[in-house]
DNA sequence: TTGTAGGCGTTATCAT
DNA sequence: ATGATAACGCCTACAA
């Protein structure tokens, strides 16, 4: 089924009119006849026509810069891997005239953000992908951006609905239900589990309870009848976590597994009561404390949100967009990656 | 970091001589006189020079025709997902050129493999992407190409090392580890573990036996003490696989888990005596019957091998060769995902 | 309303 | 050995 290649020139010869004539009725630009335009739009049909467009681009010959802004993975190494899928999708389009600029914020509060938020529109970009760390400012952001026309991708958290541009991320009701269901493997039923909030430096609260809601969802489903309690870990207490779990198990000592919402599993290493130090612990993301836990065999599972991919993704999205006119994604769920000490190496890239 | 997009005019100005020269360097057609190569050449690895893909891929306007070759999803689901993935890369390329065409065999003999190799041989196609299912007659075909010049990929399958072309699909002895640990975690130490060799249609005997060897390998590395024993359950017998079990079990009461070594894991659905109806079960493969078996319960979890996703890179990876001139990587190994009844959908796309 | 004439960056041909 | 030029398909400015 080898499709012949159709080019204006031909529509052109077959219609008997001129390529300009038959660029015009492509793109919808008027001046043009009834008689030619029907004939035109017939042909086009008819051959389906597909514009090159390699030729296209290449007389656009126009340079697209995105900016890309997240938290620093100095202070959160959770954001690591994003670099790297920004630079591999950077790589990947720059030949074709997109220009990537990753721009880091302090994740710590919200001035930084704002800060960078400002000097990026500054820049005048004709993209811009960047995590909604902070929900009222990512709001106003994306507005801005909206207004001025700068395409807009969001990844690792989304703004509401009917809101313009991509969003990439994860399902967190549902990966709560993968921790459900992964402790419920490990544990069976008629058990007492616990949900740790190790709290973040920053304010991510909305994911931590969207899991744990998922969480409790699973288990709600349920015909056995399992107890589940909630612990809040504040962040000042994040110093001596090993007295909060002493604490923790002296008040619940039935508790036979636990679910940690955030990337902080690993501060369990070595911090729970010898009474319960085999007990299975779900955590999150693949930064490297975690997978010592994971390999320790402090934590049995971690739930992996690619924050690879969805840099990558959030880049290229906007790039196809700009240099080949796809349209943009409206929202991207990545899989919800199960990862144990003997398959985490593949998710590291 | 804007740099500044340099072509060749730009080049030739600078070094005061001509384009045509220009070129030659840059492709090493000989005829350019000491001086200015060197001078050139210096100019080049200065502004490190990138060569507009676009302007190049058009002025090139070659169609490149890819033919992949595999089984027939009709006769065997799993196969299924590999033509979406082929037709996505498809689409995407199209534009660039490529032309890509898909045709299965019947995987039962080597006959239609045969066959259909000689069929696509003969249409003379740039690239081809294949499943080297029967290992002879792969290597048969993949020399064949080799010689005649053909772009080569192979996925879900490998050739001996040292073969050209791209070779995708999965760490099959890291993912009987997986399937170990995964086991392991579910039964703890010291119990008695069987591997099901629920056979195939067709010879597929090889990638049973690595998965075998990394199941037996993880238990090996720990201090508990597994037995394990491994029971081929021949295609005949698929058709009662009921009564198989009835007397596997009879035999080896003491058994208190699974691992299938094949897609064929739904085959336990309704057929394990009640004595041993909720033991754990280790499968592979996203296909709706063991779907099935996941939301059911007799499945516990089933390992992805992505079969979608090797089809699509093994497409894209060729396509990318002859439209970009990008160099095709000699080996990728796809993540061991891990899916239980919680996360599977996301897998499905 | 329609047609024509460049030009985007690279490459191949042909003349110098 | 080198330089000038045309062509790939599309788009746009400008002329008719």
């Amino acid at each position: 089924m080898s499709k012949k290649k159709y080019t204006i020139a031909d529509i052109a010869y077959m219609a008997g009119i001129s390529k300009g004539t038959v660029d015009r009725v492509i793109h919808k630009r008027g001046k043009v006849s009834k008689k030619a335009y029907e004939k035109i739009t017939r042909i086009l049909k008819e051959i389906d026509y597909q514009p090159n467009l390699v030729a296209r681009n290449l007389k656009k010959n126009k340079t697209y810069t995105l900016y890309v802004l997240l938290p620093d993975p100095e202070q959160d190494p959770y954001w690591a891997p994003c670099v790297e899928g920004i630079n591999a999708a950077s790589r990947e389009f720059q030949s074709f005239g997109v220009m990537v600029e990753a721009v880091f914020f302090d994740p710590s509060g919200t001035k930084s953000f704002n800060a960078t938020c400002k000097q990026v529109l500054k820049q005048e970009p004709d993209g811009v992908v960047f995590v909604p760390l902070f929900y009222q400012e990512s709001l106003a952001f994306a507005e801005k951006c909206v207004k001025k026309k700068i395409g807009l991708a969001t990844f690792n958290g989304s703004l509401p609905e009917g809101q313009a541009g991509s969003f990439i991320g994860q399902d967190l009701h549902q990966s709560g239900r993968v921790a459900g269901k992964l402790l419920h493997q490990l544990l069976g039923d008629d058990k007492k589990v616990a949900v740790i909030h190790a709290d973040e430096a920053y304010q991510n609260a909305i994911h931590m309870q969207e899991k744990e809601k998922g969480f409790r969802d699973y288990y709600e489903g349920l015909k056995g009848n399992t107890t589940i309690i909630t612990q809040t870990l504040p962040h000042k207490d994040i110093k001596n976590v090993a007295q909060s779990m002493k604490h923790f198990f002296a008040e619940h000592p039935d508790v036979s597994g636990l679910f940690v919402t955030t990337s902080k599993g690993y501060l369990l290493d070595g911090a729970l009561p010898e009474t319960h130090a085999g007990i299975p612990v779900v955590g999150y993301d693949l930064i490297e404390k975690n997978i010592k836990a994971l390999e320790s065999g402090v934590i049995d599972f971690l739930i992996h949100q690619n924050p690879r991919q969805q840099a990558y993704l959030g880049v290229s999205y906007l790039s196809e967009y700009f240099a080949f006119d796809k349209k943009i994604p409206g929202k991207k769920l990545l899989p919800i990656d199960i990862v144990n000490s003997e398959n985490y190496i593949h998710y590291l890239e």
